[in-house]
DNA sequence: GAGTGGTCTAGACCACAGT
DNA sequence: CTGTGGTCTAGACCACTCG
C-alpha cells in the first residue's frame, strides 16, 4: 500500500494535492502500488492522508492527466497497467538525452532585429513593420546535430538584445524580462528538407523532417512568440498523452 | 458582456460547469467577449449564473485546457488574443473528418486474426501466441489516400470479428462490445516511406511521411489497442495545446 | 489597500457498477 | 443493496499584482 511515513508539509508553498499527487506518483514508480491494482476510495485515501476529499481528487486528478491511472465510476481507481514497462520510448530524446547529464549544444545561424512582415505581424498580432527579433539557432547533442529552430519574437515590448543565446534558451530568455509563457498551440507535421537544411542537420538530400510550428502566449493572453523547427526525425519525438472525457 | 439569458439547466445530465464552460466559450467565439479582454472577477461570475466559485472555476477551468484564456493571479482572466478553437479529442480520425463534413472512404487491406509475437504481446501486456486481430485499412478523404493505419488488438476478450470496417472505426467497434478507451500516449515523428507505403497514399518513392504510434488503454487501465500509423504529411498534422503549470 | 486568482475544508447528494 | 467516483455548495484563508 502506501506509504504513509512519507507526511505532508502543510507550511511549504507546494500545495498539497502537488505533493500528494508526487508521492502517489512515487508509490507507483516504485511498485508499492501494483500495476494494474486498486488505488481507491477516495475517501479513505483522503482521510489517511488528512486532507479533504476534494484535494485528494485534485491529486489524482493531476495522476489521470499524466495517463499513470484511470477512475471508472461505480469502480475505482486504477493503476495503468504497462505504465512503467513501456515498450515505446514514451519521452522525447530530447528529455532522454538531457536527463542523462547529456548537455545539449547550440550554435546560433540568425541574431537580427528586421521590421515585421505581413505574416509575422498577423501571427504575433502586432503591426506590420514593427520590430522583430528573428532567431535561428543550430541544436545539437554531443556535437550531432538535432534540430533546426527558427523563432520570430515581438521585440517593440520585449528587450532580448543583450541575451547570450548560444548560452540561454529563448525561454528563460523571456522570464528573465518578466515574461512568463503561459500557453502555447503546436502543429506537428513532417517535410522532406531544402538541401540547406539537410546539410545544417547531416541528413541526405531530400531526407524526411519532422516539423513543428508553435505559437506561444504570455500570461496576460497576448501571442509572444511564433516558431517555426525542424528535427531530425530519427532523434526526436513528441509523444502525447490524450484523456477522454 | 456575458449573454446572461440563456440559462442553465440544473436538471440537465450535462454538468453545471460544462454548461458553463460552453456558454463562455460561445461568448468568446462571437465575439460578446471582446477579445484580449477581461473575463474575469469569478465570484460575481459565479453569483450572475448562480452557481459556486467552485463550479465556475472549474468551468473556466476548462477554458484554461482549451487554450481559449488565461489567468493570472493578482490580475484576472483574459481571452488569448488570436484564439483558434481546435480541440483535440480521443477519437478515431474517421470522426474527426466526418464531423468537418468531409467523406472519408476506408479500404480494408488486411483483416485477419493472429497469432500474438513477442512485440505485440509485450505492449498489449498479454501472453505470446494468443489470438491479436490485426487491421490495416487505407483512409481517403473525397477519392485522395491521406494515411495508412495499422492496428492490433488482443481480441481473446474482445471479438470484433463481426465488424465490416470499411464503414465503422475502430473506436466505435470497440465502444460497441463494451471497450471504452479511457486514455491513449501517442508518439508522433516521422520518416522515409517504404515503396509500398508510397504506393498506397499516391506518394513519390522516398516521400516524407508523418508517423503516429499510440497505445490505447480501456478505462479499467488494461491496454486493448496498439496502432502504428502513417499520414500524408501534406494532408495532415497534429495539433497540439500546451499548457504552464 | 483593494481586488484578483489559488488553495483548502466539510459537508451533501447523485449516477453508476457489481453483489 | 453497498461502494465507488462525479458533481456541487458555502464558506475560509492565502499569495499575488497594481495603483
Amino acid at each position: 500500500m502506501i506509504d504513509e511515513s512519507a507526511r505532508l508539509d502543510r507550511s511549504s508553498p507546494v500545495p498539497l494535492y502537488q505533493q500528494l499527487a508526487e508521492q502517489l506518483h512515487g508509490a507507483i514508480e516504485t511498485g508499492a502500488l501494483s500495476v494494474g491494482g486498486r488505488l481507491g476510495n477516495e475517501i479513505r485515501l483522503a482521510e489517511r492522508f488528512g486532507v479533504s476529499r476534494a484535494t485528494m481528487r485534485r491529486a489524482i486528478e493531476q495522476l489521470v492527466g499524466a495517463g499513470a491511472v484511470v477512475r471508472k465510476r461505480g469502480v475505482g481507481t486504477s493503476v495503468v497497467d504497462g505504465w512503467i514497462s513501456r515498450p515505446i520510448r514514451l519521452t522525447s530524446l530530447f528529455d532522454d538525452l538531457a536527463s542523462e547529464g547529456q548537455k545539449p549544444d547550440t550554435t546560433v545561424l540568425v541574431n537580427e532585429v528586421i521590421p515585421a512582415s505581413t505574416e509575422v505581424a498577423s501571427i504575433l498580432n502586432i503591426a506590420v513593420g514593427q520590430p522583430v527579433l528573428h532567431l535561428r539557432r543550430l541544436r545539437g547533442v554531443n556535437g550531432d546535430p538535432l534540430a533546426v529552430l527558427n523563432n520570430y519574437v515581438a521585440t517593440h515590448l520585449i528587450d532580448l538584445r543583450d541575451t547570450d543565446f548560444s548560452r540561454i534558451g529563448l525561454y528563460p530568455a523571456l522570464r528573465a524580462v518578466g515574461v512568463r509563457p503561459s500557453m502555447a498551440r503546436q502543429r506537428i507535421g513532417a517535410r522532406e528538407g531544402t538541401p540547406e537544411e539537410c546539410t545544417l542537420l547531416d541528413e541526405p538530400a531530400g531526407g524526411a523532417l519532422l516539423t513543428m510550428d508553435r505559437i506561444t502566449h504570455s500570461d496576460t493572453g497576448r501571442p509572444v512568440e511564433w516558431g517555426r523547427h525542424i528535427y531530425r526525425p530519427d532523434r526526436y519525438a513528441f509523444t502525447v498523452t490524450l484523456t477522454a472525457g
